[in-house]
DNA sequence: CTCCATGCAAACACTTTGCATCAAG
DNA sequence: CTTGATGCAAAGTGTTTGCATGGAG
């Protein structure tokens, strides 16, 4: 069976009804290699002649978040964006300041050993962190090496 | 000289003029164990019966903020917060997601391993990061036990 | 008397809420 | 026919901009 309507089918068994709206965004979020906005996902949507209104959106976001199909990621440029939701898959990402690329980083021990650090010396429990790189991605320092 | 003057003697030099809404801020900033947003600056303000247009502490931040005399930090609640930059002192944040407060978090080594090791796998330059820590507080914990 | 400092209103970007209608199951 | 899906307008939150006045140096 396809990944989405393995995912369908999650939301189905919940009480959820069918949603083109909610396959396309789900599509989207599938195949995109870094985590899109809600803007994006709206002009997806109406790059496929599919019209919703944001809030249809947002509240499709909502409804794929509390399910856990789909994780939250902040950039720090005041939109939140969001990629499907895999286990066994944390991993964080370069932002590129020139062009706003977006690159997927996988770290081996992630920050274990850095948490538990903390947790004994400070007796604050990390649950969670978050961690974005930023800098120049391959393409743009031979941009500005030309410039 | 106490470092309140010294940093306003910094700006003085630039062109800058004496401003008793910029000296309290600078204050808050170097009195507080945590960020502070502009909301937070604003009140303090009026703890003090001083009440400036948000516009104008908005102002004085991104005043603050060109001439390198504070950090801006995204705790991922939406609002940007703010600290008095000092060099040599880069540091991270645990935010307890029960009762909000932030820690500062000193790491050794900082990121520089996984930094390096990012640029030469990925060519990502990488210049800066984010790095933030959430869970709970040795204080919630307690709190939690009890209930 | 020149500019920075400040106020005020409005605009802005992103997101959320309230209320009504439509349609899936 | 119940309840989720959707639209639309409006409100909400944090921040920024335009324009005018006032005061420091």
């Amino acid at each position: 069976m396809s990944e989405i309507s393995a995912l369908q089918d999650q939301l189905k068994g919940k009480g959820y009804r069918k949603s083109s709206f909610r396959e396309n965004i789900l599509t989207y979020l599938l195949k995109s290699s870094s985590p899109l906005s809600a803007k994006e996902i709206l002009d997806s949507l109406e790059a496929d002649n599919l019209f919703p209104n944001k809030t249809t959106v947002y509240r499709e976001i909502e409804k794929l978040l509390k399910e856990r199909l789909i994780l939250e990621i902040d950039l720090l440029d005041g939109k939140k964006r969001y990629e499907i939701y895999r286990t066994n898959d944390h991993h964080h990402h370069a932002v590129c300041t020139s062009c706003g690329k977006v690159e997927c980083i996988d770290m081996a021990n992630d920050l274990d050993a850095i948490e538990n650090q903390i947790t004994s010396k400070t007796k604050f429990r990390v649950e969670s962190h978050v961690l974005e790189f930023f800098g120049t991605c391959a393409q743009c320092q031979t941009i500005s090496r030309v410039c």
